[in-house]
DNA sequence: AAGTGGTCTAGACCACCCG
DNA sequence: GGGTGGTCTAGACCACTTT
């Protein structure tokens, strides 16, 4: 391993044990970390690098290196992964309305996806997704996770993956998803609040953690009349 | 601009005014390069650092720096921002069928996409987008690029790039993608092979080139019974 | 004025590829 | 063995921010 990914892997964990994740705080000045680990500073530049790269550290010129907060990481995967943010960018207030939430054993279809066993236990949380107040979408996530009974009871996309980085220093890191359309059940449309509704726009995510296993599963419908999913792509 | 920036934009100019579109070729050596540019090793490598990130080089240790083939730019495009690539992946051969390829003045909702004003001319054009010969898709392109009449007559997606790289010097560099759901026309059902079909999965796609221009807006309609979008999320 | 990150230099040694 | 890219060093000057 060379100096600079050594170095890498020293301030991300530093940043990972450090449990103050409400503001930003400040890294060691780049001359410190040229103490701190005996290298030159074209080393640890590139160590800094990587991470300003990866999004986990920021520069401003003259005042410092800054870790960023765990509220942007959440929001940059919520931003790729879903149509939360797209609603508040549309000055709509997201918000969501628990169905159901427990333990259950894994099907055979969802165990793949989660790549575990059939039967093996996982937690299940459907949600209605409203905007504005107004149903917009189903969605039902297969949780990977071992859970304790609290973190169960106080389950909120946001505050599961604040869980799994400060509890279980599992980091979600990138993510596989799929989007086509679907027919809609008599019930599911109900929920939308439509029951004329006869299809819509469906989607499904596996989320990875940096081991490669799969975190969470997540499938959502949404009414294909209000809603359609944006993206910015770069060669 | 700093020097690894000029050095940056010199490379990139001969990788442009180089007409060898089909193998790649090879770079001078990074220590040749510094005599070139009169710069240290370490500035002329972080201008190829970029270009490698950017895709447009790549290096092999102990052989030489490269330039990649125009080929794999125009694939990488696909790759995100259509479905052909997602077919070869599953082993199905993309083909198009030309429906329309003419130039038109553009209405008032597609000049908007285009950024340009209503009443400009522009090319549409309208394919049907096959996987082993099966209509999948009935897309339109329209696009804002002022091309010979050679150019019209011989379209295809494929050539569109490459002929706006190698003769306008246009660079598509990002776009903008939105995904819902639409219903089809009588009409549009029957291109897709299965007039029973009553909804689609509905893709639209702003292009835009290193200069901030929209040079091609594009609709979609891709059978939902048959296709689902597929993407990958990083953090 | 002092401290920060942004850039650059002129060397050096290494691992890898090829003839 | 000679050439390539991969890494690293110990300085230096600059632009910017804060005191």
């Amino acid at each position: 391993m060379t100096k600079h990914q050594q170095v890498k892997k020293n301030i991300q964990q530093w940043i990972d044990e450090r449990q103050l994740g409400e503001t930003d705080k400040c890294l060691p000045t780049e001359n410190e970390l040229c103490e701190m680990f005996h290298g030159s500073r074209m080393t640890i530049r590139k160590a800094v690098d990587e991470l300003v790269q990866e999004g986990t550290l920021y520069r401003i010129r003259g005042k410092g290196t800054f870790v960023r907060s765990r509220n942007h990481i959440l929001q940059s995967l919520q931003k790729l992964t879903s149509f939360s943010e797209d609603m508040k960018e549309r000055g709509m207030v997201p918000s969501s309305k628990i169905l159901l939430c427990e333990r259950i054993a894994a099907s055979k279809e969802i165990a793949e996806h989660l790549q575990i066993e059939a039967g093996e236990e996982i937690v299940l949380l459907r949600r209605i997704r409203l905007a504005d107040n107004e149903p917009m979408a189903v969605e039902s996530a297969y949780i990977n996770v071992k859970l304790s009974d609290d973190a169960i009871n106080d389950l909120t996309s946001g505050s599961l993956y604040g869980y799994m980085r400060e509890h279980l220093h599992i980091f979600p890191k990138w993510a596989k998803q799929s989007i086509g359309i679907c027919k809609l059940s008599e019930w599911e449309a109900q929920l939308l609040g439509n029951s004329d509704l006869q299809y819509a726009l469906f989607t499904n995510r596996q989320t990875f953690d940096t081991n490669k296993n799969v975190v969470e599963y997540v499938e959502a419908k949404y009414r294909g009349d209000r809603y359609k999913y944006h993206t910015e792509l770069y060669l």
